[in-house]
DNA sequence: GCTTGTCAATACGCATGCGTATGGTGATTA
DNA sequence: TAATCACCATACGCATGCGTATTGACAAGC
């Protein structure tokens, strides 16, 4: 309901299948894919579903391998867009403000559910990506390797962190003035001076 | 098995199952707080358990409840026994060190579900108490009290998201030499030098 | 010694959720 | 036009897990 629906169709793919996934686990969360709940909120009955998935995991698997992969274009194009690390990095912090967008809310349910088996991989394959494109920004602004690497993880951390304060809303929400000045002091704190 | 069975007793009491619910939280997370199985667990059947509880919600209540106490006992001690804003902040990310003690391996499984109905007001709670606590130091330290308390938020995202880093095995564990020289670099960091 | 209260065992009903089996329908192809 | 294929509906079996109901064992108090 929150994501666009898109016409109406009579037969459905193993597409559509793993895109209602995704808009599921970003509205309630991993636990909440189940099979019949999944096919009833897409008009059709779980007879369809194990035409096109022998299983339940294997749709999970397939939906965060295609979010991975999404994932992986936003940021590509994010560190192709911007010169300056520093800019670089303030967008970084920035982007937790893209509530409501699909891709983020998942990766936001995702962190909700670390300990899941199959949520597990996908975590440590995104932290690891985040964190290397993290600390070459910070290379870039004169930090040594290891002290770039150390920043990068706190960093991260720091993100990881504050989307679940936010959800509790002991941290600013993005849409308040109190986010800024908050925003300001995370990056006076977190980025060297050039 | 991972913490201290208390001597075998025939009749339980509400405290012996509020501890082996704890127990079970902080070895396979809440969702394995099942009735059968933790009541499997302690040597008896359910029949016992509904004498006690009036449902599986109240025992989790009640048990977050006493584990509420317990960490802020916790916080107090450590509050109280260290003169020293500095000394108290670094302590503060060390506890992180207590692996295999039962409040703190509660406390990181609550942090791995914080969109569960019943963890939520918890972890809000403990939340506002630590980042009160360490927006505390760090005015002792003399920072004006707004940059304080975002500091406080920044510091507490961070500790946050390092246990779920650390989980993911993408942070340094608190056994390896690494992390000394990683708690180093968070510290120069986040904390005020004097 | 009999009753009462406390704790536990057993057995049941019910809901959810996964996966299977089988049959149906409409379009496509031979 | 007959047969095949792609997709879906329906119905079932089975496991898990919650909560209830009933009975039983054992100790304390009368």
């Amino acid at each position: 309901m929150a994501y666009p629906q898109k016409v109406e169709k009579e037969k459905l793919t193993a597409i559509d299948w793993e895109r209602g996934a995704l808009e599921l686990i970003a509205e309630q969360g991993i636990n909440a894919v189940a099979v019949e709940s999944l096919a009833r909120r897409m008009g059709i009955t779980k007879g369809s579903f194990y035409w096109h998935f022998p299983n339940r995991q294997a749709l999970i698997e397939q939906s965060l391998q295609r979010w991975l992969e999404h994932d992986e274009r936003n940021l590509q194009i994010l560190m192709d867009a911007i010169e300056d690390p520093r800019e670089r990095l303030t967008l970084f912090f920035r982007r937790s403000t893209q509530v409501h967008q699909l891709t983020h809310d998942v990766y936001t349910a995702l962190c909700f559910a670390p300990d899941h088996p199959l949520v597990q991989p996908v975590l440590a394959a995104v932290a690891e990506r985040r964190t290397a494109y993290l600390a070459n920004a910070f290379r870039e602004l004169g930090m040594e390797d290891k002290a770039a690497n150390f920043r990068a993880r706190l960093t991260y951390a720091a993100y990881v962190g504050y989307l679940q304060l936010m959800q509790q809303e002991q941290a600013p929400q993005p849409e308040s003035p109190e986010f800024e000045s908050y925003l300001e002091h995370v990056i006076k704190t977190l980025i060297p001076v050039a």
